[in-house]
DNA sequence: TACCAGGAGAGCG
DNA sequence: CGCTCTCATGGT
């Protein structure tokens, strides 16, 4: 299958921290999607896919991946300010997934003071442990799926702890537990007032108000949700307020007022530059070296 | 060795 | 409320 995706940049945006299981294998991107095997391949205005059974409707992963939104329409709803402006030069064609709210809640509770390899490793185990085999093509490695809440709330705190989830094991296994009795339903938050459906989530042990925007943002699509992490705390003190101490409160302040309706994907493109160090833009005006004094490079 | 990683929760005043 | 401490594990 072909999808027509102009300026999508599929590589930023499946090894953007948002998603945990994507592969870059042979030249080609492997990852799993609403239960099915997925291969991608980018070819300037196109995205390939293929699947390991035949499929007859791609609407899945056309929402996945958010193929049919428009970018700069979002782009003309952000702050003219210098910073924002860089980090969409540095990456334009990031964009935000439309993932499946439990495995993003789960992973995200999985993400705690972790980094982004070794979230990738924690939830390759869980999905090796207590995920289902699925099709694959011929001589294809086994892959999982990613195991459901009735699945996990199965499981024992030390099951997990092999998984290397360490301290957040209870998190997890108390929060699929607390979904299998119906306590909270994640199906039910599409459509409601941002705050409800954050307030839902908040009351999931081990999730806070960065994870619980992570969810709000990744799998509802909840635009204006700016989960506020070490690395924008950073781009926010870095770019916006250098050389002053601001608190952290009227940071999240300057989140929530500055960048209008699509917030979320200006955090996203803040998180992007950040991470990256801006290198991939020939002309930045971005303060690279402050960037790297900050801790933002690797 | 010491420090840090896409945090959250409990215990303080 | 705002601050500090702890939690588990792997990497530099």
């Amino acid at each position: 299958m072909d999808f027509l995706a102009d300026n999508y940049d599929l590589a930023a945006t499946l090894a953007s921290g948002q998603a945990f299981r994507w592969r870059w294998l042979d030249g080609a991107w492997e990852g799993v999607v609403a239960g099915r095997w997925v291969r991608l391949r980018q070819a300037e205005d196109r995205i390939h896919a293929e699947a390991a059974v035949p499929v007859e409707d791609w609407d899945w992963l056309r929402h996945y991946l958010q193929l049919d939104i428009d970018l700069g329409r979002i782009f003309q709803t952000f702050p003219p300010d210098e910073p924002l402006q860089s980090s969409i030069r540095s990456c334009a064609g990031l964009r935000l997934l439309r993932q499946d709210p439990w495995e993003c809640l789960a992973s995200f509770i999985c993400s705690s003071t972790k980094q982004i390899v070794q979230i990738q490793q924690i939830i390759a185990l869980l999905c090796l442990r207590f995920g289902q085999p699925l099709p694959v093509p011929r001589g294809h490695e086994p892959v999982h799926s990613f195991p459901d809440f009735r699945r996990l709330a199965e499981a024992t705190e030390s099951g997990l702890r092999d998984c290397k989830l360490g301290f957040r094991a209870p998190y997890l296994l108390d929060s699929a537990r607390q979904l299998r009795d119906g306590q909270v339903d994640l199906a039910a938050l599409h459509g409601l007032p941002l705050e409800e459906a954050r307030a839902q989530l908040l009351r999931l042990p081990g999730v806070g108000l960065k994870i619980a925007d992570c969810v709000l943002l990744f799998a509802y699509g909840f635009q204006r949700a700016f989960p506020v992490d070490v690395w924008i705390m950073r781009a926010l003190r870095c770019l916006y307020f250098p050389k002053r101490r601001v608190k952290p409160a009227r940071l999240r302040h300057f989140s929530q007022t500055h960048f209008g309706p699509h917030a979320g994907y200006a955090q996203q493109y803040l998180f992007h530059y950040m991470r990256t160090g801006g290198k991939t833009v020939g002309n930045a005006t971005a303060p690279q070296t402050a960037i790297q004094a900050a801790g933002g490079s690797s």
